[in-house]
DNA sequence: ACGTCTCTTCAAGAAAATTTGAACGAACTG
DNA sequence: CAGTTCGTTCAAATTTTCTTGAAGAGACGT
């Protein structure tokens, strides 16, 4: 079968020899990223540039990964939203050039910052909304419904203090400073109800 | 149309009055849990459970969520498996009870030890592993090739503390104790690569 | 031991997401 | 100003994931 070791011939010289050790990284940021909720060709796009000394081209990242040049577009479009990667230009070039962030610190911030800071802030106020729906059915219970209304507002007064707290420890994260798990670990504390209501 | 409101009536008899803010709270949290990377229902289901003073049967949540019996199953034991729902059982009654582990605490703690430390393990071996191929692939470079390799290796180095720190970090936030991000945000400092070099 | 009641497993169907090729449009070149 | 070259967008197609109804297995009471 000649064309098939043609072809291997072929790869092995169009294939720079870190091409491989460069693919596993890739993958593995891969994982992480799809694991975190993006898109996993976001994470590998991210190391391929990460890893390259130099800005790359939509061309040079769809030959690397063996991506469509719609599939990179799409990734590449997002990782700019997010501040992961910088289109610069060079002088005579008309391509665009793509060159990663490379303070992951500042990434993780970023994230954290606008995505998982509203949802926790989102299910705080549910709960809070919750809360009040309560609240507002209580007088028109009977007194055996009433034991049971008054179980579920301290079980989501918990809820709401847990993702409060949630809240304010991820601002903290984002804002560099140390974070203490213990205020978490009190409000499973029984004690807790009561410290609350009073 | 007598037919809707007969359905009004009805449904306005068989709900209990919380059931609006019970059924908002489960949704808030299967939310969350879907965006953490867990089935929506086990946010839901673990929810009802934790807002009812009592057990509950298969047959109760699927009810109460409008839910399939093997939905029920489905998600129940995985929450079962994690840790986050016990089963009980009634003398007298042949079903099986299900109630929520009510420390939020721990099962925060058991995800993170058996679900994301692993996860960033395995990225932090697959980056050191990325940089043996890299040191083995270095002897047959040329000495331009040399170059890109050598600056591919100060990356994935980075990359590998990078991961190996949020390990640490991980592995803190399990066992209780403080964390400072620093550690995090030292790895993207310039100085970085000479320091670990020395 | 048989029939009934539960829970679980499975495979088919539905829904959601990713992926791709093609069409469109913008920016540059000659 | 035509002709390229790129990049993005879109809708169709594929893959993956979720959901469900039905069949299977286990336990219990009669």
């Amino acid at each position: 079968m000649p064309s098939v070791a043609a072809k291997q011939e072929e790869s092995n010289n169009s294939e720079p020899l870190w091409r491989e050790a460069e693919l596993h990284a890739a993958d593995a940021m891969g994982r992480l990223m799809e694991f975190w909720g993006f898109r996993r060709h976001m994470g590998r796009i991210w190391t391929i540039l990460y890893l390259s000394p130099e800005a790359m081209t939509t061309a040079g990242l769809a030959e690397t990964l063996q991506l469509s040049s719609s599939a990179v577009s799409l990734s590449l479009g997002e990782l700019v939203r997010w501040g992961a990667v910088r289109k610069t230009w060079r002088p005579g070039e008309r391509k665009d050039f793509y060159a990663a962030e490379t303070s992951v610190w500042k990434l993780l911030r970023r994230v954290y910052e606008r995505r998982e800071l509203n949802l926790i802030r989102e299910a705080a106020e549910t709960f809070a909304d919750a809360q009040r729906r309560l609240e507002e059915a209580r007088p028109r219970a009977t007194p055996k419904e009433r034991r049971r209304v008054d179980h579920m507002r301290k079980r989501l007064s918990r809820l709401s203090a847990l993702t409060k707290a949630g809240e304010r420890l991820l601002g903290l994260l984002v804002a560099g400073r140390m974070i203490d798990p213990k205020e978490l670990r009190e409000i499973d504390d029984p004690e807790f109800d009561e410290a609350r209501d009073a």
